[in-house]
Formats: structure tokens, C-alpha cells, sequence
DNA sequence: TTTAAAAATGCAACCGATTGCATAATTTTT
DNA sequence: AAAAATTATGCAATCGGTTGCATTTTTAAA
């Protein structure tokens, strides 16, 4: 408890007879400080325990070197992979992350870019909530010049940077697969198609089908909040219906994961019955029975570059335009679940 | 990308025809300041766009109103939902968090906690690495001041604040639940013993057994890393032993889960021939087949009171000394993996 | 040795809010 | 109406670095 006083470059500047300007630019390795004097000053630095305060720096220098990540949930393998990317990159670029949820509403995810706006990052990284239906809430920072980026929920036709992997490959590859696995009849289950990741799977499974020829029926399409209650619901209807659909996917493992078991209750085989494709390769997906066939979701990988490219842009290092969107690739894990032939 | 030039308390003075002191105070709701006056500048800070300094005003008041937060693993259920109820109680307070993680290593963690002291955080939120075995790397906290709280993973004789539950109790009622099921043998998996959780865990183990009449044996208790692998291999290890144990109880649900596989890989029964008890409560729990009897582990509720408490001490609004243990109580959660008796 | 060029350091004005103390304005008391 | 008490506001120093420009020191060139 012991308050020591704190040591700034004052007391480094009077100990070596130096000026505070010298120090800070020791410190900072700026060239036009002779080798020997900067050495002396990072010893006396560490000898004395300083360290430097960020605020004043911060004041001065106009900039915050704090980035904002606004998340439209926390709580998912998904997300936490994404914010461990961004926070490895951050950190090593010694950025500091304020970190805000929106709880999939509109309304938290403007509240949270306001107060991230006072906070006055130095860029922000955002996913969209389920209900966001404008980009209004951003208007702030883009008119006073910070960088925002978008990553895997976003607005495809806006203007702005987005990091996202290929929905529409991903959601053309999980039909495919399921259309060489001799489907005819596939379901698809997904979300607000207001979201892009949602529509852009549903155009995969649209062109898969029609390059093999199969006709789109929207009454096998079903659209809901991807909760356990709505999947469950979304399973029966789909077994109910007549012809009953050979396969489904699903636009998350959580879903596919209770279907199956839904499935399971009610005597249906998975694969040979129906055949089911989930998405994301959430750990559940290699816990369920049988094992489930998805998409792999390459969390790490996407946080990490949406990271990289806000900073650096920020350190004007980069030449590519805020205008960009990087396209992630994204693979097909093929298991049990979707496994009718056998090779 | 129009530079418009910052609003300062300053310009707020001007157009008022009053002091800055004045401006700072009103932002402040000092009493000192005329009702009038405070509402006048208000109105004008938000017509204007103001937005506070904090740089300026930390640097002033010599305080960050920063929180910060060392994890051991940031991809876990259990840890992203401690950290939600930290950063809903964190941001009700106007704190901001920085999160580090030290993907269990000791040596990370030492060089999150210097760096957060760098950083000059107000306050620290902790739970331990695997391999952490002092807490010297967080005496320059306590040198001058600043209050460390841990939770989940702590040194249970350390001096200091921590959150934790009540770990005995849970792997005593987990193991006595297994007993009322008619166990006779019951294994138990965990985790390196120098951890308070694990060595708890076991202690309440030891007490379940002793309470009814059964020989402690520790060839059935392992220890590993809670990999897939060892998982696996542990489990093997369980099924080779003679005579076969009737029950494991696992220290948490991803290696119950996998072991389950193995044992139905193996054609053993669960729970027929082998009685599960997971802990953690995670999404898997409900997902693997038969479904998981496991410790329900309340993460939001512990984030929410870990940072409650480390904010009231900060606000100097609690009488609860740092020295403080708060202990909050899990249950346990019956499913299919351990009901060997019907009711 | 003098002069020019290069390298190293210092001066001093910021950055924007806070706060103890002094002063001014207003209200209450005598 | 003057004095005292209360309320409201202002002054000015402070927090700790940063940086354009000036100055000094050192090194190289003439």
C-alpha cells in the first residue's frame, strides 16, 4: 500500500542531466539520439521502474491506440475464436481492445458504437446484430475519418472494408456434397436473410441445385431464429412434410446437432433416412451422433486478418483501401452424418 | 474523411462566457454549479457534438478506469460467459476492460499482468494458468496498491480476493450422486492437482467415498492435460482395469463427452456398465448421447460478481476487505450418463 | 585552422480536463 | 442598509509526454 512515486521522464531527464525531450525520444528510439545516451536511459529506465504514461502520450499525440470490437454475441466458439485472432495481432501491435456486445439488438449495437465513439478508438471492428438494418449508428466515425471494418455479418453493398469467407461457395459446396451423396429432395434451414451470411448460403443452395438440375421449392426452405426450440420445430415440419426431404442443412452445427437428435427421437436414421450438413465446426459437431458433416468456420484466421488490416491501415502502412473485402476461403468436413455411399 | 476539429471544454467556455472550471464542473454534476448554468452547458455540449477527453481527465486524475482481465484460455463456454457478466458489470460502471490471455502458460501470463501494469490498469481480475505455481508476477500490483482479484483458478492460501465455488461440495455431491446409483468403483479423471479446482474436486471425491464406507484407491484417480488425446486414453486406461471401475467421474464435460464415444466405441453401455458425471455444464452436455449428468458451473454469475466486487473496492463503496473468499454454490444437473436406477 | 555539414540535445508550447483556493454574486440575517 | 452567510464562478497550476524549431556539440571537409 505504500504509494511509491511514480517516475517519469522528468526524473530520467534530472538523474542523467538530460532534457525531457531526449528522454522521450530515447525511449522512443528516435534517431537523432546518440546510442550511448539512449542506452544510459534505458537502463536508469528500468533501474528506476518507469513506465510510461499512455495518457499523456495519448493527449498528446491525438490518438488512443485503442481499437473497438463490437460482436453481435459472445458466446460462441465462433466469436471467442475470432476475438482471440484480433487480440493476438492487437496485441502484438500494442493496440488495446475495448470489447462490446450488442446481444444480437440493433439498438446495443448503437449504444456501443456511440460509446466507443467518446472513447474515441482509433478504428473499430464490427459484426452486425441479427435486426441491424442500417449503418447509421457508424455514420459518426466514418464522417470524422476513424476506420471501421466489418467482419462476417456485414452489409455487402455498402461501401467500407469487410472481412468475410464465401457464403455462397460454402453453402453451393455443403448442397453439392449432399447432391453426390444421391439427395434429391435437400431442406435448408437458416436464418434472417437479411443477414448476408444467411442469404449468400441460401444462394449456394439455390445454384447448387439448379446445376443439377433439381427445381427450388421455398417450401423447403425454413427460416428461424436458430434456437433449440426453433430447430426442433423446424425438424418436425420437415419430417412431416410429403415427399419427406432426403437431407438437410442447416446454417449452424447447434441446429444440426439438435435436429439430429430430434431426428433420432423419432425413429429417422441420419444419414440414410435424411442426411444433414451443419455449418461452423463448432466442438459439438464431433460430439454428436453420428458425426457431423460441415463447414469449417476458420474463426482464428478471420480475426486475425480483420485485425491486421485495421492496423495497418491505422499505421498507414498498408496501401489497400478501406474499400476491400477479403474473401476467406472455407472448406467441407465431410462425417458421418451426411455419409449415404460408402467408398 | 473532413477533419472537423474537436470540441473542448474550452470552446464550451467560450460561447458561454464562462471558465473552463466552470464547463468541467457542470459535466460533472458538481453541486456547486448553478442548476441553470449545468443545463445551459449541457444543451450545448450535445449541440456542439462534444465529447469528453478522457486522456486529459485520466491524466489528471491519475486513474484509468480501466479494468484489467488475465485468462487462462478465452475459448471455453465457461470463460466467455464470465467474461460477459464482467464486461455487462464493467460497462454499467464505465469501466473498460483489457483482456489478455495466457493460453495457459506461466510465462504469458507474467508478461499479460506487466503489461497490464504498464498499461496502469485500476484494478486486475485473474484466473490462474495450468502451470502457474507463485503469484510473484503480481506484486508490482500489490507494491503499490492496486487490487487483484481472482476467481475460478486461484491459490487458495494466498492472501488477496477471490470468487470461486465451491469445488468440494461439487465433486462431493457429483461422486455421492454416483454412489445413490449404486456405484461401487468409481474412477475419477482430472487435472493437475496444484490447481485448487482439481485438487477440490478430489477432495470432495475422497469425502464422498469415505462418508460411505468406501477405500479411497488412488489407482483410479488420473490425471492429465483434458486433451482429446488423453481423454481418449484415459479412458482406455479405465476400461483395462480389473476389476472394471462402474462409474468415472470426469472434471469436465469435453472429456466426459469423449469419453463416452470411447466407451460406446468400445461396446460398453452408458449408463449401464459405466456411469458418467461430467463438470461444466456446456452446450455438449445436452448434445452427447446419452446425455451428460454434470456440475452446473454459473460463469455469468461469477463474471458479474467477480467485477462487481472489484469495482465497489475501487468506487471505495464496499466494506468488504480484499482478503475476502466468496464462494457461490453450483448444483448438480442429473441427466441420462449416470441414472443406472429408475425412478 | 577555419568552415561547413551532420548529429545530438534543449526550449517551450502544446494536448484537455481537474481542483484547491480565491473571488464575485446573491441571499439571508441583523 | 450594512454585515454575514451562502452560493456560484474563476484563476492558475498540474498531470506527463511530444514535437517543431533553435541551439549546441561533434565530425568532416576545405
Amino acid at each position: 500500500m505504500t504509494k511509491e512515486k511514480e517516475i517519469t521522464i522528468y526524473d530520467l531527464a534530472a538523474q542523467l542531466n538530460l532534457s525531457a525531450a531526449t528522454v522521450s525520444r530515447a525511449l522512443n528510439d528516435h534517431p537523432a539520439i546518440n546510442k550511448h545516451t539512449r542506452k544510459k536511459i534505458a537502463e536508469l529506465a528500468i533501474k528506476l521502474g518507469y513506465r510510461p504514461n499512455n495518457f499523456a502520450s495519448n493527449l498528446r499525440k491525438q490518438k488512443t491506440n485503442t481499437i473497438g470490437v463490437i460482436l453481435h454475441e459472445l458466446r460462441s466458439q465462433f466469436m471467442t475464436s475470432v476475438l482471440s485472432g484480433i487480440e493476438k495481432i492487437a496485441t502484438e501491435a500494442n493496440y488495446d481492445l475495448i470489447i462490446a456486445h450488442s446481444s444480437e439488438s440493433c439498438k446495443k449495437e448503437a449504444a456501443n458504437a456511440t460509446n466507443l465513439f467518446h472513447k474515441r478508438v482509433d478504428g473499430v471492428i464490427a459484426s452486425l446484430a441479427f435486426d441491424t438494418s442500417n449503418l447509421l449508428h457508424f455514420e459518426p466515425f466514418k464522417r470524422i475519418g476513424i476506420p471501421v471494418i466489418f467482419f462476417d455479418r456485414v452489409f455487402e453493398e455498402s461501401e467500407g472494408a469487410k472481412v468475410i469467407i464465401n457464403n455462397r461457395k460454402a453453402g453451393f459446396d455443403a448442397t453439392t456434397h449432399l447432391i453426390e451423396q444421391g439427395c434429391k429432395r435437400i431442406a435448408h434451414v437458416t436464418a434472417n436473410l437479411k443477414r448476408n451470411v444467411y442469404s449468400e448460403r441460401l444462394k449456394g443452395y439455390q445454384l447448387a441445385l439448379a446445376d443439377n438440375g433439381i427445381k427450388y421449392n421455398n417450401k423447403l426452405v425454413i427460416i428461424n431464429d436458430l434456437s433449440e426450440e426453433a430447430s426442433t420445430k423446424a425438424t418436425k415440419k420437415i419430417i412431416a412434410m410429403k415427399p419427406r426431404p432426403d437431407a438437410i442443412f442447416f446454417t449452424n452445427d447447434f441446429c444440426a446437432a439438435i435436429a439430429i437428435q430430434t431426428l433420432k427421437k423419432e425413429g429417422i436414421r441420419v444419414p440414410e433416412d435424411i442426411a444433414i450438413v451443419g455449418f461452423n465446426n463448432d466442438v459439438i459437431s464431433k460430439i454428436i451422433e453420428p458425426k457431423l458433416t460441415t463447414i469449417n468456420y476458420p474463426g482464428i484466421e478471420i480475426g486475425e486478418i480483420v485485425a491486421r488490416n485495421l492496423i495497418h491501415h491505422l499505421q498507414g502502412k498498408s496501401n489497400i483501401k478501406l474499400t476491400n473485402t477479403i474473401m476467406i476461403n472455407s472448406e467441407l468436413i465431410v462425417r458421418a452424418s451426411s455419409l449415404k455411399k460408402k467408398k
